[in-house]
DNA sequence: CACCGTATTGGAAACGTTTCAACGTTTTTT
DNA sequence: AAAAAACGTTGAAACGTTTCCAATACGGTG
């Protein structure tokens, strides 16, 4: 594998000279330029990647640590944050922490040890503090503090809109349905809205939740349909899209049709619930828009520069499917 | 950001004993190894593990380079590529060609500057020329030659089961559906597998395919409804999941009821197509099986092994849902 | 022709680590 | 008690780049 010395001995000129060519640096007279081009394509010669991020004492490596890439709406966000990183220059690293708190403080060590440009999170813990040295950090849904700028979906708006949307539906007793992993997320927002505007217009509501491990299995909605209380919903909140489709078709087994006995909205718009059948009715995070603004937030970090606000919140939609 | 050198100093002892109580050498009395220890400690030294790449000349990194992330069976891929790489103490940098020959030759130059220790790609391009250095590469999917191992399901057989199973719920005019991306993907033998095992039972059948490209837009499937020859089809295999859900939609705008009507059989039994409704019988991929025996195979390429196969197969399953 | 200023160029130092030959110390063997 | 062997340790070299300072070349000016 050659390196930049044996192109400068080939070309006959100092390794100074080869390394303001590759960088496109003015100060070369053309006709040197032309030698050293030459030299390269001759060696086959590739600028090793490595020993400059080691000279230069930095790297165009971003990590993104989430819960699971296996999630419809993460691997959406993935995509847009991959391809947002890859017009810039840098390159994504992808670390599934599987929600694990102590896997996340495993990976955000590893992430310093490799000296990566930046993070974007999607964490439990909160890495305000656990993050050792000051790697620059996007948090996605989770705000922690000043020093992580958190981007997330205006949730408190996207929950008003679900109640108003569920009633204009037809709804009369409506409820919140709700998995929340992290104690920091923005995510109980959504239940707030929901709540507030439900107060607002003086609709009956309840609320049910638990926490992420457990609505794996069925008795998360066995005890849903066993409270009393829950009696009569004909309108269903739930807080993610698959969420809201799980529950359509535990609805189904209790003889509840979707629209026509309960109306549901769930909150995501990942692309898949085109294919559910019925297509489900979902507040739309606008996920490319929010993939690319942490993107930008985050080089705009790493270049030193003190951002404005400590939370970016974006406008959701209401996409009617036929739920509602 | 106190360096081995920093330590050393603290220690009281010569850098070369400071990496080897970091690496575990065993040659260090212990008396040393706890002042370094110490020192480490009170300095809050971490080793850099940029420099420890770039003067081993080599890294602990391994791209997964794909269409697209987007994609369920592609994410759920990845992630236990990623798992997997994980426990092997391997990090996983993400690329996502969107299947276009000029990005994966692009990726696969910046890989090669940055000299990541293997590949895992699913690509368009046959990557066996292009590839200038002798980075590993497995390839999913894809056969190209000798050079690069290919990891599979048994694509073939699981034609042949499509086909079967198709009859066994009734189907007598059965049609298979495709869109094809690569030349060298192994997904035709999806279509021999189905083909031969519908001439040894007698069975009526067309094929119908397209490019990736096509297949967003609607043209293909209301050309598939057109032709006359598809007239009475009752028995559709389609090459993917996502494909045989978008089957299944136009079929009922065209007023084919499933099951009914026409039975389906999908490919790659991803997660999310137990949400559809009717639940997608489908020929399941093992996901996790084949995303593990592509990171071990690459590892122990990158060890400098000689793999025994140049193709592996992995046995299929069909997993019935509501659409058969 | 001497001088100056500017444009190019060469090459050494530095980044933080591993490794290895050489050296120093302790233990074992004779 | 000396020699040999085993064990620990040191510090310099090397990995491939960038950057900076000094050196050189070249053109123009007085």
């Amino acid at each position: 594998m050659p390196s930049i010395k044996d192109v400068a001995e080939l070309a006959g000129v100092g390794v100074g000279t080869v390394s303001r060519v590759i960088n496109n640096h003015p100060a070369v007279k053309s006709v040197t330029r032309e030698k050293v081009n030459a030299a390269i394509k001759e060696l086959n010669y590739i600028p090793n990647e490595v020993a400059r991020n080691f000279k230069m004492q930095k790297s165009t490596m971003v990590a993104l640590l989430l819960p699971s890439i296996w999630h419809p709406f993460f691997s959406e966000l993935a995509f847009y944050i991959e391809d947002q990183l890859d017009r810039e220059g840098y390159k994504l690293m992808l670390c599934n922490s599987g929600g694990r708190p102590d896997k996340e403080l495993y990976y955000l060590d590893m992430l310093n040890q490799n000296k990566v440009a930046g993070i974007i999170g999607i964490t439990y813990n909160d890495i305000e503090d656990s993050v050792r040295t000051d790697i620059p950090i996007i948090s996605l849904d989770r705000h922690f503090g000043k020093k992580i700028t958190c981007v997330t979906s205006d949730n408190y708006t996207g929950g008003r809109i679900a109640l108003q949307e569920l009633v204009k539906a037809g709804a009369t007793k409506v409820a919140y349905l709700g998995v929340t992993s992290s104690a920091y997320s923005e995510v109980v927002l959504r239940k707030s809205g929901f709540i507030d505007e439900a107060k607002i217009q003086g609709i009956e509501f309840s609320t049910y939740e638990e926490h992420d491990e457990v609505y794996e299995d069925d008795s998360f909605f066995e005890n849903f349909f066993n409270l009393p209380h829950h009696q009569n919903v004909n309108g269903i909140f739930a807080n993610t899209d698959l969420l809201a489709a799980k529950y359509i078709d535990k609805a189904k087994l209790n003889g509840l049709r979707t629209p026509e006995d309960v109306k549901v909205i769930g909150y995501d718009g990942i692309q898949v619930n085109k294919l559910f059948r019925p297509i489900l009715s979902t507040i739309r995070q606008p996920v490319e828009e929010m993939a690319r603004m942490s993107v930008k937030l985050l080089l705009r970090k790493i270049e030193g520069e003190m951002l404005e606000q400590e939370i970016y919140r974006i406008p959701v939609m209401y996409r009617r499917g036929e739920t509602t």
